[in-house]
RNA sequence: GGCGCUAUCGUCUAGGGGUUAGGACGGAAGAUUCUCAAUCUUCAAACACGGGUUCGAUUCCCGUUAGCGCUACCA
């Protein structure tokens, strides 16, 4: 049975690298018909934080794929430290008594590699039975073969087979002087426990391994199958992080920008991995078919948004702006009008679902994001128009004498027409003729009168939504204006 | 410093001993159109460097350089 598990530590919100890992979890879960385990990975109780735990399961909800079981390590203690004993019992780890370092005074000018502490690795099991029954606090280190030369390997599925000599691997610490678990024990003692088939990660853990299949074999385990996926690092190539990059790596920026979660997961696929034929544009389940971990790369992927940024949308890549707007536009106009409605109604205007359901096809292909709709319809969410430059309602190659003509003309036409698309459609063009103007002429004094500016939609589709009463008070003002 | 991983257009990538090195985003130009989008067409844009191996390397090997990761009683 294939057991994958995403395991995040809560010291933070979630963020786009931790979703991918996540995401490429549930794509190979599901592609194989495998189990889902989420892990809260919180052994660590100086940082973590119950805003973190939620930040990462609001995350997680709002990409909406699920997963089948839950656990938290903080929870699972007893355990831990039993597998730990178990090794100290087969001689495999020692005590090591010497005090814990505070803060991170011994890197500094540190340019030795720092392996085991010799001391405390010889000390007889009688004297640090004696020790340990005195009370004196201890950590404890795994007894890394030393002087024998002898290779430690494991078989990455991205990376290939990793070999490195034992001989370059630090005594690494188990329990900590408190009997906390360590983050190296804890994850593959759960993984032993809860029998994790496949440990798909992040790249940063792949030197960490060779400390994990040493836990593993002492704890007489077989290792999971490991595959380490590339790193999402910034456009300058340092690593994704809260402090230098901010909100630009959490998800929930994505969120409430307006992605859709399916763009957002398509988006993150193509972070790293390859269907290998050419395809960008993919569903949740086109990528669960062509899911693989042999379509997972080895280098390291940018995701290229600008710092500073000098629009909203240069906060995010514009492959994944690209992507939104293509999935956006695979919506059904029921679909997207559902998805648009909160969107307005959070930014405070009151509009019916019948009302947003005609405003969207208009808008449907003029959105990357789902706020979009924001500055895309908003002529159609007010009472009344926001100030505009009356310059703007003179046609092209014409005059203020001309757009008057024009709106006088629309004016009374437009109050006997019927507003559908075909008639409107009929009606203005034919008074541009009759006025020797052409249609453009015509129609942009009116689409300035009616929207507030030159780019909109396509004037009668947004004249019929409109309504007749709106666009005649609106020319009447636009008259007045220009007067 | 030590150990490790990586290196194809600006970005994401395909490819692989002989190719006009392919696609996508973004950029530029044009077509279409009532504006803006969308759509369509075209263009510019890459195998990090140096040695091998080979008839032939961007592809295989070694080195250099660069980037990244690990080197905590963080995860």
């Amino acid at each position: 049975m294939l057991r994958v598990r995403f395991a995040p530590s809560p010291t933070g919100f979630l963020h786009v690298g931790s979703a991918r890992t996540f995401i490429f979890n549930w794509l190979y879960a599901r592609r194989n018909r495998g189990t889902l385990v989420l892990r809260l990975d919180d052994t660590d109780v100086e940082r973590n934080t119950d805003a973190s735990v939620n930040s990462i399961f609001e995350g997680l909800r709002w990409l909406d794929l699920g997963w089948d079981e839950e656990y938290k390590q903080s929870e699972r203690l007893a355990l831990h430290r039993q597998i730990a004993d178990a090794i100290f019992q087969k001689g495999l780890a020692y005590r090591d008594f010497t005090p814990a370092h505070t803060g991170d005074s011994e890197k500094s000018g540190a340019n030795q590699t720092w392996l085991f502490n010799p001391g405390m690795r010889e000390l007889s099991r009688a004297e640090s039975d004696r020790r340990a029954a005195a009370g004196e606090s201890f950590a404890l280190r795994f007894r890394v073969p030393r002087g024998t030369g002898e290779p430690v390997r494991f078989n990455d599925a991205v990376y290939g087979e990793q070999i490195k000599s034992a001989d370059d691997i630090e005594d690494f610490a188990l329990l900590r002087s408190d009997a906390m678990p360590t983050y190296h024990l804890a994850s593959c003692a759960d993984d032993i426990d809860l029998r994790i088939s496949h440990v798909i990660r992040g790249q940063d853990h792949l030197s960490n391994t060779y400390k994990h299949a040493l836990i593993f074999e002492g704890a007489g385990a077989k290792p999971p199958q490991f595959a380490h996926l590339p790193l999402l690092v910034a456009p300058d190539g340092s690593k994704l992080s809260k402090r230098r990059h901010g909100p630009v790596v959490s998800v929930t920026t994505y969120r409430d920008a307006g992605f859709l979660p399916e763009a957002f997961i398509n988006f993150l696929c193509l972070l790293g991995w390859s269907p290998k034929d050419d395809r960008e544009k993919m569903t949740r389940q086109e990528l669960t078919d062509a899911f693989s971990l042999e379509g997972i790369n080895r280098s390291n992927a940018v995701v290229n948004f600008k710092e500073p940024a000098a629009t909203p949308d240069e906060t995010f890549d514009p492959k994944a702006l690209w992507l939104n707007a293509e999935h956006i536009r695979a919506l059904s106009v029921d679909e997207l009008s559902a998805r648009l409605l909160p969107v307005v109604h959070a930014a405070g205007f009151s509009i019916a679902p019948e009302q947003m359901h005609a405003i969207t096809p208009l808008i449907r292909e003029r959105i990357k994001l789902l706020r979009d709709v924001l500055t895309a319809a908003d002529f159609f969410f007010v009472d009344q128009l926001p100030p505009y430059d009356p310059a703007e309602l003179i046609p092209q190659k014409g005059d203020t004498a001309m757009a008057l003509k024009i709106l006088t003309r629309a004016r009374e036409v437009l109050a006997q027409t019927e507003f559908k698309h075909d008639p409107l459609d009929q009606t203005l063009r034919a008074a541009a003729l009759e006025m020797g103007a052409k249609a453009g002429q015509m129609f942009q004094p009116i689409r300035v009168a009616v929207c507030g500016r030159k780019n909109a939609p396509p004037l009668f589709e947004t004249l019929e939504v409109l309504g007749r009463e709106t666009t005649l008070a609106r020319i009447e003002l636009a008259l007045q204006k220009i007067q």
